[in-house]
This record gives structure tokens, C-alpha cells and sequence, in this order.
RNA sequence: CGGUGCGUAGCGCAGCCUGGUAGCGCACUAGACUGGGGGUCUAGGGGUCGAAGGUUCGAAUCCUUUCGCACCGACCA
């Protein structure tokens, strides 16, 4: 592809509403343009990393032996009726109506019609396992879309579905999806983390995330150092610490003048911060409330408590309503004397607990030699604390879990009967029985993971593509194409070469100074460059330099073309 | 949804406080020079100053309304 004839208008100057760095350097590079809020185009050498991830995805999948389909972005509202999301989806579903006054929206996931699908076609054991997916525009009208293509509200997603005869069919299903994830993202040379994960409003029993290591990541996760387990915080579990010793002071009320915080009140008493705890009013909005523990170190994690609680939705209470329920402000919280009957949920991690100091429900007081049992009921005791880096693995004993920052690129559930349930897809097993189908969900960003690749590989001059993300393999530089006549004609032998051997070359032949090909060439970020000028082609040579960093190589040209054809499919692969 | 800020040429911005001919840099067009890391010079084109209403002799500027965009948001009890 010669330059000329192709498109990419690059920015040198930071368009200001790009906040991360891959929104900035696909906009300076020309890869895609904003049309609204969350919206964009893609450019077309943006077009080029999606397709190629797409690629990728595509001969995945199909290896994992699922099948394409496409099913349509705009869906009808019954079907979102009948599974019940039509009430529970929120704003985030655009909905419109037809000419004739029929409800419709903007498909941001396809588990209804994929259900639908399955239940008029699939009517036989004989016809399981079987996976379909698509690669396909999808809609969310997100609240606060934000960091370019990786929170758009139109964004390309690849979803897969799954169905099985069982449970144990479906956990095979899942785990050849869970391969084949991880083979996606091995082969566009990402460093990434598969981890367990709250199954949010999907719904199912069981998922992962598959999180791109970058430190603009929108996710926090923990993986242990010693064995495999990683999980989102928001998942990760909290173990029971040993049991403390029993209480031996008396509860004793004490003044605490204007220390509200877990760190003040702390060291105004003299002990760790471990040794209190804090107590934080939640209400579900729907006047349910309830009060949570967690050791004064400890933060809550929100999530956990909701899911705990069988909640839709969880947030602080207000002052109003904890002075209803307490009798005092924030500050000096606490389970013992309370106004109103509250439900009071304690983490772990202060069951073991003995003689803490906890709120007294009076401004400037605090109670020293609190024991939860003793001193005041507890209703419930969970695990419903943030898990933080240093904490003890769940899984194995002297593991220490470490924290990273992730981008989520691809997601894989257990659905189980979910939709199939409630939508009543079933099918006939061998006795002739009528069954429920066992479902499974999994899906992957496709623009996001290309931005995700450019979170993790860039540097100040701009993109570094993976080789098999890359829009172009290679690109070769004619210096001064314009008038050059040797050098624009070996330029284009080697670029013709190099395109009859498969590989991708932009052939930048633009009259523009050495130094602005230099620039875009590294902005657009192409794996690998030779470089055609004048006074080492006399001698016979070219130059050839890999984005990545390493030394500019002087070869003659047939050795640069060699050695770029045995890059590209060291990796590219027999895939390419 | 709450908070904050911003809408002036394709992009980045100044001008607004204190009303009086709409500017700068980049990009773009033409020409010349230049030719290995965003070069120089000359001459150009491009604007309903987000929109509507109001105040005024006069509004980018002051007032009101509205739309759009961006960032921040519970770990504090």
C-alpha cells in the first residue's frame, strides 16, 4: 500500500477531551474520529487492528469449534419482556418505537435472541454441545462513556453462546471458551490475567475476566504469588483470620472530642487502626437498610454486601437516615443502642476480633473493649471486605496476593438456566424427557482490547504495536520519494517483495521531509521499518529498525526483506 | 444522577473581567528555497464566536434559558 494512496490524517497536537493515552494516540494517529459522546469511526487504519483483531478472534473460536452467526442489532421488546430485562435493564437500553407504535431497542447484548434462537432450532440432545457467536456492533447507552473507544456506548463486541444437555456439558463448553480466550490474547502478545469475577447483572453462577495488565486500568486485581488464583477485587475473597483472644476488658464509654475518622480516633486512643472498628449505614434505595462491620483497616466492599443481601442496588445512607437509625452523625457509628431496629452485617475479619473500639452513637464518643456477642448482636457475619494488596490467598497457604491495575477485554459466564428458564428453551433428551437447556455466555471488546494493547505498548512517540495487531507489518520510507528516482524504484521492489511474500507494507512515498515520515511513521506506531535513502543505496544498502526498540541494522535489501518475512511469521504464525 | 469546568476556523488556544472592525499557532491552498527526526519565507482560503431570547446605539464579551462536551464522585462514619 503506498501512503499516498491510503488515509491516515495524523494530529500533532493532543486533541483536549482525550484524557488516556490510547484515546489520545488513535486520535493523533488517525484511527478513529468522535462523532458523539461515546460514538466514533473508525478510521481506516484504525479499521485495519480491528479487522486484524477480528482475525484472530474469528480462528479462535471457529477452532474451538463455535459457529459464526449475525444477529440483528435492533430487537424487538418482547423478547426483553418475556426474560424480564425489559424491567430490570435500565438506561442503559436504548429503547424507540416503530411507525406503528412498537417498543424496540438497540441490542447491547444478545442473550435474548440467541435464546430464541436456540429454543425454536434446538430441540434435541442429539444437537448439543453446539456454540454460536458474531462479531457485531453493539449498543449501551452508558451513563458516562469516557477514554475513547474503551467505554464507548457503540462498541463491536464478539459474543458466544453456549448450550448444553447439563451442567457438567456446560462446564465443558466453558472451559474450551476459557482456552480459547486465553489463546486470543496469547496470540496478539498481551500480558494479561484471567480472573474470577462477580457475575454482575449477566447473572450465572460462574465467570472470569480476562484483564489486560495496564495502569490506566479501569479494574483493580489481585493474583496471588504463589499459586494461580486471581480475581477482581470486587470478587476476591476474604479468609477467616484466627481467632482472637476472648474479650477481657468491660465495654467502657469514652471521650472521644472531634475524632471522627478510623485514623483519628485511633491515634487519639493510642492503638493500630486494627483495632477498631467502623460502622457504615447502606440502604438498597428502596428503604431497606442495613449497617455493616469491617475492622477500622479494612475497607467495605459494597458489592460483596450486596450480593449478600440479595440487593439490586446498594448506596450510603444519608445522613438523614443514619440520625433516624443511630442517633448520631457520621463519626461516631456504632451497633450498640440503636433507635431503630437495623441489620447489622459484620465482615469476617471482626469476628475475631476482641476489646475494639467502636462508635457510640453519641457525637465525641467512642466505646474501647466492645466484643461483638457480648456487648451487642450481630445478624449476620460475612465476608464483605475489600481485599487489598498483602492479604493471604484464599487458595493456598503463604500465598500473598499482589494488586494490578486490568482493562477488561473479555468476560466468559456461567449462565446455567438463567434465560433458558425463563424463556423456556428446552430440548429432549434420550428418554424422550423434556429438559432445560444449560447455558453459557462469553464476550470480548474488540475495540477495547485493541486500545488496550496501545495502553500497554506505547512510548512518548506513540503507538507500538503487537506484529499481529499491527495495521501494516511494515512500513518502508523512500527519503525524498519525490524526486529520488533510484530510491523511490528500489523502495517499491522492496515493498512489491515483501507483499508478494504476505506481508502488510506502507510504502510512505509523500514529498515530505525525512524527519515528518519519521514522526507519523512512529505515532502509527508500525512494527517494522526499512528505510530507503539515497546514500546508503548507493552502497548498496538499507536501513532496518524495529519500533520496539534495538539497533538500526545496515543490510542489503534482500537480507532486510528476509528478515522482516521471518518476523512476521515468527508472529503471525501459520494464522496469518 | 450530583459536583466542577469548557463550548471562538479541521486541531490546540487567546480575546470576555472593563461591550466598539474576531485573533494567534498548527493544519490546508499556491509559489520559492530546503531535503535523515514534525524546516524557512512569501501570498492566500476558511468563522451564523454551541443555540434561542433579552439588555444596549452597538454583544464573542453583560443577563436568562437551553443544548452539547469533558473531568471528578462515596471506602468518610
Amino acid at each position: 500500500m503506498r501512503y499516498t494512496q491510503f488515509f491516515i490524517p495524523t494530529l500533532k497536537e493532543t486533541p483536549s477531551d482525550a484524557e488516556v493515552v490510547s484515546h489520545q494516540l488513535m486520535m493523533r494517529s488517525g484511527m478513529i474520529r468522535k462523532i458523539a459522546a461515546g460514538i466514533y469511526t473508525y478510521m481506516p487504519l484504525g479499521l485495519r487492528s480491528i479487522r486484524k483483531f477480528e482475525q484472530i478472534v474469528r480462528e479462535e473460536m471457529n477452532r474451538a469449534g463455535a459457529i459464526e452467526l449475525l444477529m440483528p442489532g435492533v430487537q424487538p421488546a418482547e423478547l426483553w419482556i418475556e426474560s424480564k430485562r425489559w424491567a430490570q435493564y435500565g438506561k442503559e437500553l436504548l429503547r424507540f418505537k416503530d411507525r406503528k407504535d412498537n417498543e424496540f431497542c438497540m441490542g447491547p447484548t444478545h442473550e435474548e435472541i440467541i435464546t430464541d434462537i436456540a429454543r425454536r432450532e434446538v430441540k434435541s440432545y442429539r444437537q448439543m454441545p453446539i456454540n454460536f457467536y458474531q462479531i457485531q456492533t453493539k449498543f449501551r447507552d452508558e451513563i458516562r462513556p469516557r477514554f475513547g473507544l474503551m467505554r464507548g456506548r457503540e462498541f463491536i463486541m464478539k459474543d458466544a453462546y453456549s448450550f448444553d444437555v447439563d451442567s457438567s456439558a456446560a462446564d465443558l463448553s466453558y472451559d474450551k471458551m476459557y482456552q480459547a480466550y486465553n489463546r486470543i490474547f496469547e496470540r496478539c502478545g498481551l500480558n494479561f490475567r484471567a480472573v474470577e469475577a462477580d457475575t454482575g447483572s449477566i447473572g450465572g453462577s460462574a465467570s472470569h475476566e480476562f484483564m489486560v495488565l495496564a495502569s490506566s486500568g479501569e479494574d483493580a486485581i489481585v493474583s496471588c504469588n504463589a499459586c494461580r488464583y486471581a480475581a477482581n477485587v470486587e470478587k476476591a475473597e476474604g479468609i477467616k483470620q484466627q481467632q482472637g483472644g476472648a474479650g477481657q476488658q468491660a465495654l467502657t464509654k469514652t471521650h472521644t472530642p472531634d475524632k471522627k475518622t478510623i485514623a483519628e480516633v485511633a491515634e487519639f486512643l493510642d492503638i493500630p487502626q486494627s483495632g477498631t472498628v467502623k460502622a457504615l449505614v447502606l440502604s438498597n434505595g428502596e428503604g431497606q437498610f442495613v449497617m455493616a462491620l469491617v475492622r477500622g483497616d479494612h475497607e467495605l466492599n459494597e458489592l460483596k454486601l450486596k450480593n449478600r443481601l440479595g440487593w439490586d442496588e446498594i448506596q450510603m445512607a444519608t445522613d438523614d437516615e443514619i440520625l433516624r437509625f443511630t442517633g448520631s452523625l457520621p463519626g461516631f457509628l456504632g451497633p450498640l443502642g440503636l433507635k431503630e431496629e437495623l441489620l447489622v452485617v459484620a465482615d469476617c475479619a471482626v469476628e475475631v476480633m476482641s476489646d475494639f473500639v467502636i462508635g457510640a452513637n453519641e457525637t465525641d464518643q467512642h466505646y474501647t473493649g466492645a466484643n461483638a456477642g457480648r456487648d451487642f448482636p450481630i445478624s449476620q457475619i460475612a465476608d464483605i471486605r475489600l481485599i487489598g494488596a498483602g492479604d493471604p490467598c484464599p487458595r493456598c497457604s503463604g500465598g500473598i496476593l499482589e494488586v494490578w491495575r486490568g482493562i477488561e477485554v473479555g468476560h466468559v459466564f456461567k449462565l446455567g438456566t438463567k434465560y433458558s428458564s425463563s424463556m423456556n428453551a428446552t430440548y429432549l433428551d434420550k428418554d424422550g424427557k423434556e429438559q432445560i437447556i444449560f447455558m453459557g455466555c462469553y464476550g470480548i471488546g474488540i475495540g477495547r482490547t485493541v486500545a488496550a494493547s496501545i495502553e500497554q505498548n506505547h512510548d512518548d512517540n506513540g503507538v507500538i504495536w503487537p506484529l499481529p495487531l499491527a495495521p501494516f507489518h511494515c512500513s518502508v520510507v523512500a527519503i525524498n520519494a519525490q524526486k529520488d528516482e533510484a530510491v523511490m524504484a528500489a523502495a517499491q521492489d522492496i515493498h512489491d517483495r515483501l507483499e508478494a511474500a504476505g506481508v502488510e507494507v506502507l510504502l510512505d512515498d509523500r514529498d515530505e521531509r525525512p524527519g515528518v515520515k519519521f514522526k507519523d511513521h512512529d505515532l502509527i506506531g508500525i512494527p517494522l521499518r526499512i528505510v530507503v535513502g539515497g546514500k546508503n543505496l548507493a552502497e548498496g544498502k538499507v536501513e532496518f529498525k524495529q519500533r520496539a526498540g534495538g539497533e538500526m541494522q545496515l543490510l542489503v535489501p534482500e537480507q532486510a526483506i528476509e528478515t522482516v518475512i521471518a518476523q512476521v511469521k515468527a508472529a503471525c504464525g501459520g494464522n496469518r
